[in-house]
DNA sequence: TTCCTTGCAAACGATTTGCATTGGA
DNA sequence: TCCAATGCAAATCGTTTGCAAGGAA
């Protein structure tokens, strides 16, 4: 489910940060490649199975944090679930479900991707704050909920 | 830092709930008020202090939840913090400091709010997904952390 | 009296860490 | 070789819960 693009480009992050890129490594990223929103170590666990066990996946999910390829998006009752940053996915928002708590990307037009941000940035001019990122979070029911 | 009248319509909310109004609750209710953002059970404690034990605060946040008078905001590590719901504070938005964590409430102008309902509503047509809610959340750097 | 509420301590679940072992450049 | 990476088990940390005591209607 990974491109030898993105593989390489992943690895070239993690020898920034004089880190290797090991096969349960690439076994996470590959599993972030093939999902549709943010997973947690725990889902991560039962997709890829007991060769990677729980520690050594909160530790590669903390390694690829740190190289900036994932990034943490954070879920009721403290469950924690990453996916992969937004120069690899591209930029987009959540669609969480309040019922089954399930979290789905969802990417915006560009029109309106653009109010957003610009928004965010008079936001920023306004109060004593200097605006880095933004995430439109959707609650609401899914498909499989309703 | 309670105005009666709040006092008074988060009582009846209780009530309807069959659940008491107590010195307790009162407590935390009063500290919300206060408050310029969400807070967690352990924030509320060091305010409130050692009159009102960790476990009760916990179970007076799920109660005020339940009762529709708290909403739960998630943080980073797992720590959930809790405001008063938009009936009470209006509705709003969130300034979260990606150094220290700390989360400001935002208001944002009413035709830009307008927009982004509208956003919200044009997306839920799009894909297979009800919105019942929504959250800009904005990341950066606040005043303190500059 | 009759429930709701509280406090304390024990239990829980997600995440982190110590340490000895393994493995890759 | 040498240091990063791994696996396991034990430890943490925020949060929840069982249970007996306290309190309001």
């Amino acid at each position: 489910m990974t491109t030898p693009s993105l593989d390489r480009e992943v690895e070239k992050r993690l020898h920034g940060h004089d880190v290797r890129y090991t096969k349960g490594r690439r076994m996470v990223v590959s599993a972030l490649v093939g999902a549709d929103g943010p997973k947690s170590a725990a889902e991560l666990y039962a997709e890829i199975g007991p060769g990677v066990p729980l520690s050594s996946l909160y530790r590669t999910l903390t390694v690829l944090e740190e190289a900036g390829i994932v990034v943490p998006h954070l879920g009721a009752r403290g469950l924690t679930r990453y996916e992969l940053a937004e120069w690899i996915t591209g930029h987009h928002h959540h669609l969480i479900c309040v019922q089954c708590g399930q979290v789905e990307d969802v990417a915006i037009p560009q029109p309106q991707e653009a109010q957003v941000r610009e928004l965010v940035e008079d936001i920023g001019s306004l109060v004593a704050f200097t605006p880095m990122g933004h995430a439109l979070e959707i609650e609401g029911r899914c498909a499989a909920c309703t």
